[in-house]
DNA sequence: CCAGAATGCGCGTCGGTGTGCCCAAGGAAA
DNA sequence: TTTCCTTGGGCACACCGACGCGCATTCTGG
């Protein structure tokens, strides 16, 4: 399935205000309220729209430093990569971990309060993962860019527009 | 202002469903709909809830590779960063950029929808940001874990509850 | 014991939502 | 070229539910 210009409207608009009446979202898209309920009861359908999620201020919680944390294990068998991933999805200072190729095995992304904070949660959540032989962090000083969707979504239309 | 367990737990649902309406939420919540609604007011204008945004599949779009690029630029100077973070936030590929400490001066998170896409993205997008001295990119073979809200958020109660 | 805050209930209004029907455009087949 | 069929759009309407208000009540802290 393809989609035109309207739906890409439709997707970024929610992307923004995923509230939005069926009214509020018809007219700034260019549609009626009964054509545009059609199209996104079929983009949530399709799968498009995997969910409405409210975004909350993480620096309101108190969460404002970013770490990356490197990791590699003792070992890249199978067993040792299962026993590494059961535990570290427990960890709740740990909102994004990739396992990768290259050097390092695992990526992490871990939202502190503060470096103390990050001491804390190095010695109460990261260093009591299974198999890990190298633990490398570094600080992120300035979030650049921080977007759910790449631009580059919103800006191919298939069908006519 | 701290917030109690009724609190956090109307964050919780509104992460999943930011649409839900405010007697499904007071039910969940264990509130009545006119506390609830109150309450939910004072997280938006208080600022706890950003936004409500719709949640993209990504892999709908095509979008299945993850990309970690370091970059380290010439030249720390504020003139260089200013150029550089000038341009990559032009880049439509390009989800995620920190400013880092340590050896790297940026890290980017580029969503790609292949290995040969990302050559492409490379060639137009990266190779072309200013006072770059040297990119390094690693592949994400798999993602192991992805929250947008880290869970530690829900695990502290201040008030009563 | 008292004051303030938070809650719960009931109500009326308002708006969204979903349906049925008709219309316009485009493509295919005769 | 004509006709038929499919796809997507718009209009109107009625139903249903959410939303926000006012007031009585409870609970908490001083």
């Amino acid at each position: 399935m393809a989609l035109d210009r309207k739906d890409l409207a439709i997707l970024a608009e929610l992307t923004t205000n995923a509230r939005a009446s069926h009214t509020e979202l018809a007219t700034k898209v260019g549609l009626s309220s009964t054509a545009l309920a059609r199209r996104q009861k079929t983009l949530e359908d399709d799968g498009y729209i995997q969910a409405y999620q409210a975004a909350l201020d993480l620096a309101q919680f108190g969460l404002t430093t970013t770490v990356l944390v490197r990791i590699a294990l003792e070992s890249q068998s199978d067993e040792a990569l299962k026993a590494f991933e059961a535990e570290v999805v427990k960890c709740p200072s740990v909102v994004r971990c990739f396992l990768m190729s290259g050097n390092d095995d695992y990526i992490l992304i871990v939202l502190a309060r503060d470096i103390q904070d990050f001491e804390r949660i190095h010695r109460t959540e990261l260093s009591r993962l299974p198999r890990v032989a190298r633990v490398q962090s570094s600080f992120a000083l300035r979030d650049v860019v921080n977007r759910a969707v790449p631009t580059v979504v919103f800006g191919e239309a298939k069908r006519q527009g």
